[in-house]
RNA sequence: GUGGUUGUAGUUCAAUCGGUAGAGCACUGGAUUGUGGUUCCAGGCGUUGGGGGUUCAAGUCCCCUCAUCCACCCCA
């Protein structure tokens, strides 16, 4: 119980009686990206501290107190990524991966780190997945991006949850609109909270996401973003609508999701579960067309999502989704006998050339022992060997689910490959 | 960063007013010595998360600390 060296805050270990349900998670992830012609990119997991600072925005909450910053031994400061988008953009740009002309499609997953207080589906390392598709405007393009996280979901067999959608604009409609807002806000100073009152000069749209009663009957009747929405970006959410519909997705349009980061434009959207308690985003996203510019490339439009697996699991678990199996050994070695322990060996050996998935515990000696082990191992079948068997050149196959029995010579083992597979 | 909650065996949990730390499950071995899952029997000295204090005596009371869980906040 007690150990000297105990696992950081806010972090877990991936055991081995649940690693098979991240695989499958993951491998459910790959599949949906080849369905929608993503390919994986992989960037590491620490980057310049500033890339951040300047993309996700130095008022952002993520990088205001919760980044994980060092600096290196020559003093230059880095930072354990927070999230997936800068980097890939990063990667993007520093490798011209807009060279084609056509649409870069791009997937991801690994480690976040972000120093959180840690909480139900929340910690301070924790999985995230994500797509970009970096280089068009089309809204088109939004629709499939939603469309990918709406398949995925589905693939995995989630039922509750739902999607709302909204528009933030441009940074033109943005800044009409923040003045709106203050206009809005401002005869209301004194009853803020005294977060809302900071949000207020560097972020007033952030206001609209406060969860203080007093401040949220305040926002109610704030002004929507979507009626501050110039010309384009009004038809840009009108089409991804169109196209959704299209799709048939179903959505909500809720006028109050603000997205953390600062880099988003236009379509921002949520898939929740309201059953995960208070941490009930699934998945969020949106369009960043400043974004590619911003970090040194090109004015480039894009548009991705991130989600976390920790709260897929959660969902997972609670619409009680079998998430795959573990896997079993199909055969368990017994040996009784040194003799039999090296003959064992050898057979052992060849059967796994063989490709067999094949197991043994040594270190028991007893008959008795070694099939409890046998069945603790959830083996298909168990070969036995002893003394008897070796003098005969033939080996015990044993059936460990039906119970029943049979002698193979030691010349025929090719045969086993068959039985397995036929009981299979 | 702020509240609250919990911390006892591998695990889930007991332990009355402060008075010898205990059970289920799991685990290991055994039941005429070469056949599993059921049954029966046997096997527990654990820094009671850590440190300090009060007391004749602390798992229990007090302080500090670490961690868990939940919520705020934030977001995925």
């Amino acid at each position: 119980m007690s150990v000297n060296y105990s696992i950081p805050r806010g972090t877990y270990d991936i055991l081995p009686e649940t690693s098979y349900k991240w695989q499958y998670v993951l491998k459910t992830f790959q599949e949906t990206a080849k369905l929608f012609n993503f390919k994986e990119i992989v960037t590491p997991i620490f980057e310049k501290a500033d890339l951040f600072e300047r993309s996700v925005g130095d008022t952002s909450d993520i990088v205001e107190k919760e980044m994980y910053k060092f600096n290196d031994k020559k003093g230059r400061k880095f930072a354990l990524r927070p999230e997936g988008t800068a980097p890939v953009i990063r990667s993007f740009v520093e490798n011209n991966l807009g060279f084609s002309g056509n649409l870069c499609r791009l997937f991801y997953s690994g480690p976040m780190f972000r120093y959180d207080r840690p909480q139900k589906g929340r910690y301070r390392q924790f999985y995230q997945y994500g797509i970009e598709a970096i280089g068009s405007n089309h809204p088109y393009i939004d629709a499939e991006v939603i469309a990918f996280a709406d398949t995925f979901l589905r693939n995995l067999g989630l039922k509750n949850y739902n999607l709302e959608i909204n528009s933030v604009g441009c940074s033109i409609c943005t800044q009409d609109y923040d003045l709106a807002l203050k206009e809005y806000f401002s005869p209301h100073f004194d009853e803020l909270c005294p977060d809302c009152k900071k949000r207020m000069g560097k972020n007033p749209k952030r206001l609209l996401d406060c969860k203080v009663k007093s401040c949220q009957s305040i926002a109610k009747n704030a002004p929507s973003m979507i009626a501050y929405l110039d010309e384009d970006c009004r038809t840009h959410f009108e089409q991804v609508k169109f196209y959704l519909d299209k799709m048939g997705i179903v959505y909500k349009v809720n006028d109050r999701i603000v997205r953390g980061l600062d880099y988003y434009t236009n379509t921002a959207f949520e898939f929740l579960n309201n059953n995960l308690g208070a941490q009930n985003a699934l998945l969020g996203g949106g369009r960043y067309n400043g974004l590619v510019k911003q970090i040194g490339g090109k004015e480039t439009p894009g548009v991705g999502f991130a989600g976390g697996i920790e709260r897929l699991l959660l969902s997972l678990e609670q619409e009680e989704l079998f998430c795959g199996k573990n896997s079993i050994p199909e055969i368990f070695f017994i040996t009784l006998g040194k003799n039999a322990q090296i003959k064992g060996v050898e057979l052992i050996a060849k059967l796994r050339n063989m490709g067999i998935s094949i197991v043994t515990e040594i270190e028991k000696e007893s008959m008795k022992s070694q099939m409890k082990a046998a069945n603790k191992s959830n083996a298909l079948f168990a070969i036995i060997i002893g003394e008897e068997e070796l003098s005969n050149n033939e080996l015990v196959l044993k059936d460990l689910q039906v119970g029943n029995q049979k002698m193979i010579a030691f010349k025929d083992i090719g045969e086993i490959k068959e039985i397995i597979d036929k009981a299979k």
